[in-house]
DNA sequence: GTTAGGG
DNA sequence: CCCTAAC
């Protein structure tokens, strides 16, 4: 086997740590461990078996992402275990896994397979302070005979590699595995290798070198990557920043539990966010709050994205027949992206031991079932700040062709309030299509196993695919006929996007580069006329619940219309009654009836009628009569 | 978070 | 449709 010279060792579905850390129950005395300072490798069926190992160890192992590939926002697999075991023959696999070292691909898809028995000969020496020269000619002898350590074999992998050196990558995949084949035709070019690999620059692949962290001792002869090497190799995009920020932030709550063992670089944060990941979507996910007073579950989800330049297709819609397209309509550059991964919401899992991996992964795809059933729905994130507004377009979210698309995020979401009453019944909901097209995501088949705190791919290589469900759907109310239309009109508006090699995927640490604006950020929302229906459903719930109560006005009337606010409904109503009080010929805009402009007045001298009696009156319960 | 009102 | 004071 040839040695490689660099190795740039991902997975791609769950995330895992790239260095596991290594509990002294896997080995007993520390002194067995290999010392770190010379000939630490670890092949990728290594790694991934120490991950499992890891986590079949650990009590609950740790599966989070690893800086590498830009998906280092990966949330936890997590799996307790009652009792601590040495790893041997312990079946454990997880799904697939290809290890793909200078062409030679291994892949372990048996359920049943002991880890122990996957394990090759590590490849792979890569040591502080060695020149790519030096790792590839040197070879370890390590291997499956401590087949039984390799958890304590645990790799070193340096971040002090040349960033420009990338003769050999090791791609790893831990996926899961899908239950229906995948449409082959949404692909993105593969390696050599049929391996995905890191689409990013020469220049980050040092970064995607996690080092690693020896919970006791430090690394003695390994340099640890320094902040400000990164920063130097790397320029941050803002929402790397703020993701980097959100990392800091609640890492520094978990901050005293690393702390003896050294300091935390801000380096380290970006690069083992997984370590410590599951307390940090814990506590993201207490904190987050829906619009609505919808509790929902939030997750950072990590994705790389790019966006197409030179193969942009810009399509300019004729004014010709679209007289009356805002000039967002107009612009139609595609925006490309790709995502890598997903986080969904955390979920344990309590396994026997001695189960199989089958069983595991049953388990946790019933577990994941469970968490789901209710869909999931898809949310956006442009910087860091959710975008809420449906209706908005790619652009007004702050995405578009132009934008690096590092910082757009998406989360996926349990849909906990299930489809709105007056909507189409969840499992309608699923069948329809993606509810909004400015989320421009694959859909993935129903049974795609998810679960709280896993990571899994989405890429299109990926055997998952994104389902959307549309909780926050844009369909006008029941109330409203012009429900089809407006779909249709996204519908209209849709683009397939196909993910596209990216040619930075990696989401870079943090250091602040510059606030944007908020005009950079969210743009105006797209203007959505009132259709007759919809102020026929306005003037009925204002009749009943009067001009001061816009909130109940939403719900009662415009629940399922995520685009329109109470807000827009007050507005709305100002412009009705300021509509119907002028003449016919001075009226603008879809024409609305005048028996309706005849309601809207009536109803508002009514009710301005009932606030000036409210006034005077005792303040008792007023404007509930018709209620 | 809602409401109200100006922009 | 946005913004925001006021609640």
């Amino acid at each position: 086997m040839v040695l490689p010279k660099r190795l740039d060792c991902r997975f791609n579905g769950y995330q895992v740590p790239l260095v596991p850390h290594v509990p002294k129950s896997a080995k007993g005395k520390r002194s067995v461990r290999r010392k770190k300072t010379v000939e630490n490798r670890m092949c990728a069926i290594d790694l991934l078996a120490a991950v499992a190992g890891k986590l079949l160890l650990e009590g609950e192992g740790s599966l989070g992402s690893i800086k590498m590939t830009g998906v280092r926002n990966a949330c936890n697999l997590n799996v307790k275990r009652e009792h601590i075991k040495p790893l041997k023959n312990e079946p454990f696999d997880m799904g697939s896994c290809t290890a793909n070292t200078l062409g030679s691909q291994r892949e372990v898809s048996n359920d049943t397979k002991l880890l122990s028995t996957i394990m090759v000969p590590a490849p792979t020496i890569i040591k502080s302070g060695t020149s790519s020269r030096d790792m590839c000619t040197k070879r370890s002898s390590i291997s499956t005979k401590k087949s039984n350590s390799f958890i304590s074999e645990t790799a070193v992998y340096k971040s002090d590699l040349d960033p420009c050196s990338l003769e050999n990558k090791m791609n790893v995949d831990a996926k899961l595995l899908p239950l229906v084949s995948l449409d082959d035709s949404v692909k993105v070019p593969l390696g050599n290798n049929g391996i995905l690999h890191s689409r990013s620059s020469p220049k980050c692949w040092a970064e995607k070198l996690a080092v690693d962290r020896d919970d006791d001792e430090n690394s003695s002869g390994y340099t640890q990557p320094t902040f400000t090497t990164n920063k130097a190799l790397k320029p941050r995009g803002l929402g790397e920043h703020m993701i980097s920020k959100q990392l800091a932030t609640k890492l520094r709550k978990v901050a005293p539990t690393m702390t003896k063992d050294r300091e935390l670089s801000s380096t380290d944060v970006e690069m083992k966010p997984n370590f410590y990941r599951r307390k940090i979507c814990y506590a993201r996910q207490r904190t987050q709050r829906s619009l609505f007073k919808r509790r929902k579950f939030f997750k950072r989800c990590s994705i790389s994205a790019s966006v197409g330049g030179g193969n942009n297709r810009v399509n300019r819609v004729s004014s010709a027949n679209n007289g009356n397209m805002s000039s967002y309509e107009r612009e139609d550059f595609h925006v490309k992206l790709s995502i890598k991964s997903f986080k969904v919401p955390e979920l344990f899992i309590e396994i026997p031991e001695n189960s199989t991996v089958a069983s595991l992964k049953r388990t946790v795809m019933e577990a994941v079932t469970a968490i789901l059933e209710g869909g999931l729905c898809i949310g956006v994130l442009v910087q860091g700040k959710k975008v809420r507004d449906d209706s908005k377009t790619l652009l007004q979210a702050g995405i578009s062709h132009g934008d690096r698309m590092d910082d757009l995020g998406f989360t996926l979401e349990p849909n906990s309030s299930h489809a709105p009453t007056m909507l189409a019944s969840p499992e309608k909901c699923h069948l329809l299509p993606p509810c909004d097209f400015a989320e421009p995501l694959a859909r993935f088949p129903s049974m795609v196993p998810a679960s709280d705190g896993m990571n899994f791919d989405v890429c299109p290589k990926s055997p998952l695919t994104p389902i959307v469900n549309c909780p926050e759907s844009d369909h006008d109310s029941l109330h409203s006929p012009s429900y089809t239309l407006s779909l249709d009109k996204n519908i209209a508006n849709a683009r397939a996007l196909i993910a596209i090699p990216s040619m930075n995927v990696e989401t870079p640490p943090m250091t602040p580069v510059h606030k944007p604006r908020r005009s950079e950020l969210v743009q105006r929302r797209i203007r959505r006329p009132f259709s007759v229906s919809e102020v026929e459903a306005l003037v009925e719930a204002v009749e009943k619940l009067g001009s001061g109560r816009w909130r109940d006005v939403k719900i009662r009337a415009f629940d399922n219309a995520k685009h329109r606010t109470y807000v827009d409904l007050k507005d709305k109503w100002k412009t009705l009654v300021h509509t119907a009080r002028i003449a016919p010929q001075q009226r603008r805009g879809d024409p609305v009836p005048q028996e309706l402009l005849d309601r809207v007045l009536a109803a508002h001298a009514y009710w301005s009628q009932q606030q000036a009696k409210h006034q005077v009156d005792s303040p008792v319960a007023e404007g509930r009569l018709l209620l």
